[in-house]
DNA sequence: GTCTATACTTCGATAGAC
DNA sequence: GTCTATCGAAGTATAGAC
């Protein structure tokens, strides 16, 4: 209690994630971070060192929290089929209460890299090799049928956050005449996709 | 022939598709594409008047031939199972052709649509409807268990652009030691993706 | 239709006082 | 650590000759 903590980074930090989800690292304005964490412009510099690092500081924080949280259903005690299920939701978590997490990520996934540094870089490989050690567990304990982990990855994980950040466009499709996609909630969506991941590794039953 | 065909325009929008898939609406210039086509600057106001209605065009340019091709196997005479793995093939296709489409749809997504006008959001909105019609289809004759058509869409579309996308980031982390993410080629993905929608509107066999 | 030259604006970054 | 003031570099867009 009473402990003087620096809010300013936190607080930059904060604003820059919704920056960077809403205009991408090249439109991100250092004005508008500084302007929505009531903190002064040059404070970026002073704390981040530049706009660029703030964003790499952004994205580490980003991955780390969510490698950690991966990493430690990976470590709990419930077979591959039902960490899977928990990771799954884990991620899903995630993304609800990092709101602008899909659109950094996909945004970071676009720009190909161009951005990282090496450390950066290695905190978000631990996000892919936390779910593939599950599925390579459960193929090893003969659980799931032998898929390739990456190709497994990518079904599982890739559909959640683009589900999450097309909302604001199938919001204003689905207000169209013959609208082509009915609602559908993020929760229901999680549902589907645990559903999906268990068929897709579901051993036998070839199609 | 000898038909004086206006080159400027098309070579533009190439060249303005490889712009914004690589730095992004903002990160766009309008110096590099029209040095990239050999163009004059002053070549992209008088042809589309000014950067976001050539980055509209180009858009829409893109989803309504995905969507052309994606509704010509909707009305083929093939089962849904048939053109499901058809349009999943004609995707992929439509990713390898168009290789600045994957990013440059990615951005528009974490973008929420922002910079689109009605008439690009009709034609975005022509890709899932030709999905989605297949899966339904399917649903009605009892040859795809019923699922909720959007989730089925996202579940089948989001995972292509997203493994293509991020070739140049599993580059580098492949290249590391304990490099997580072992080769996997598109072909083997498409593959893969075929049979996770195959098994995911498979009838019964509940998980 | 095409090019040159340039007006106007915005943005990242820093210097320097407090 | 924080703020004000400002520089210099880009960037979009246009005017106007050809």
């Amino acid at each position: 209690m009473s402990r003087p903590i620096r809010v300013t980074p936190e607080r930059l930090l904060a604003a820059a994630a919704h920056e960077f989800a809403a205009h991408g690292f090249a439109g991100a304005r250092v004005d508008r971070i500084a302007a929505r964490a009531k903190a002064n412009k040059a404070m970026v510099y002073y704390h981040f060192g530049g706009k660029r690092d703030m964003y790499r500081t952004l994205l580490r924080q980003l991955f780390d929290r969510l490698s950690a949280s991966l990493e430690e259903i990976g470590r709990s005690n419930g077979t591959p089929t039902t960490q899977l299920r928990q990771a799954i939701a884990a991620l899903a978590g995630f993304i609800e209460t990092e709101t602008y997490f899909p659109a950094v990520m996909l945004r970071e996934i676009a720009e190909g890299g161009t951005h990282l540094d090496a450390k950066t870089l290695t905190s978000l490989g631990a996000v892919p090799a936390a779910i593939a050690g599950i599925i390579a567990r459960g193929i090893a304990t003969g659980e799931f049928r032998p898929v390739h982990p990456a190709a497994a990855y990518f079904s599982i994980v890739a559909p959640l956050p683009v589900f999450k950040a097309t909302a604001p466009i199938r919001s204003v499709l689905g207000r169209r005449k013959h609208a082509p996609v009915p609602t559908l909630s993020m929760d229901e969506f999680v549902a589907h996709a645990q559903d999906v991941a268990a068929r897709m590794l579901q051993v036998g039953s070839g199609q």
